[in-house]
DNA sequence: GTCTATAAAGAGATAGAC
DNA sequence: GTCTATCTCTTTATAGAC
């Protein structure tokens, strides 16, 4: 260390940590508003530092939507695995993305902002796409079982309730007063039930 | 002022023409991915003839924003003057904020990706967040008629099915099977009386 | 109403020092 | 792991001709 040092030690971040700065930043600006200045001043880095720990700003980007995807498709291959009725697939699923949105906030929120501008981008999509349509493949199961009601399509009832779910990323805080469970039953008790009395 | 039935040589925008095919841009890269020059690309024009409609492209953003919040605010006001029970005044804005979306389907679809990052931006975040409050007074009407349960919070369901409406603008296209009307009677189906087979 | 040309600023990214 | 300096490209926007 030197005798003349008046400031504090350098940052000295590690990869995991520039991607949490960089992907909170993509999410308050845009990612492509957030430029890697932007990304710097919040680092307290220069510009070129960043390029020590990515090689470009999709690497970032790319990181952090496979962060969510992985956490979304490890839902259906363990409540597959869990067996039990279509519809109690349905419902684990359901509140299992819940937990998955609010575990894993900030990757998922990026991921749900994805418009296809990139093949980065257009990749992410093609995923995401898939998990929807394994879904509605159980809602139809689930409506085939005669659990769920027959006048709503499928396709539809997949994307509003998905829209209800990830919509939750708009306004979530985990300091809020909401956990996460209690949002997944506040999610199924609307779903399944509905919100008027008896 | 009329327009030419048939338009020869070269494009001859208007207002109105720049604007919508402005917005349609926007929304498929991102306001700030949509550069300028996209937008010449698309109208088939140079990047200084767009300045002869608009004075930025934000001008264009603060226009689009205005149109989606005047007809959203426009809910409140009609149901309020048409009476009935709280909850029969919810039905309707519910119903109501469907075929808003549906009909402006560009203009909503922006207002529902602004984050916030300028003071266009922020006064149409400001617009929406007190719109919100309002249809959160009709849950919470509504809930204190004894019309609604009681164990999901008003904000929370307020959020939760405004989630569930705003998402329509990820999939809803015009010329796909499913109309406005139909679209609000699943809304409804779904968030008042859920999915589940009695 | 549209053009070409260009200004001025900011973007992503790289080189090489320490 | 971070710096300064710099490259090249793209951005929004303007000037002035037609």
């Amino acid at each position: 260390m030197s005798t003349t040092e008046t400031r504090r030690g350098r940052p000295g971040y590690d990869q995991e940590k520039v991607l949490e700065i960089a992907v909170a930043a993509f999410i308050e600006h845009g990612y492509e508003a957030a430029s890697i200045g932007v990304l710097a001043d919040r680092l307290g880095l220069s510009k070129s530092a960043i390029y020590h720990h990515f090689n470009s700003k999709e690497e970032m980007l790319d990181r952090s939507l496979n962060t969510a995807l992985e956490a979304l498709e490890g839902l259906l291959v363990s409540s597959e695995a869990e067996g039990g009725t279509a519809v109690e697939q349905l419902e684990r699923v359901l509140a299992g993305a819940v937990r998955v949105l609010v575990a894993n906030l900030p990757h998922v929120t990026l991921l749900l902002r994805v418009r296809g501008n990139s093949d980065v981008e257009r990749a992410a999509l093609a995923r995401r796409r898939a998990f929807d349509r394994s879904v509605t493949a159980l809602f139809e199961a689930a409506r085939d079982e005669g659990a769920i009601r027959r006048d709503v399509d499928a396709r539809v009832a997949e994307r509003l309730v998905f829209g209800m779910i990830n919509s939750i990323t708009e306004w979530y805080r985990p300091d809020g007063g909401e956990d996460a469970d209690q949002m997944a039953a506040d999610v199924l008790a609307i779903a399944l039930d509905g919100l008027r009395t008896a």
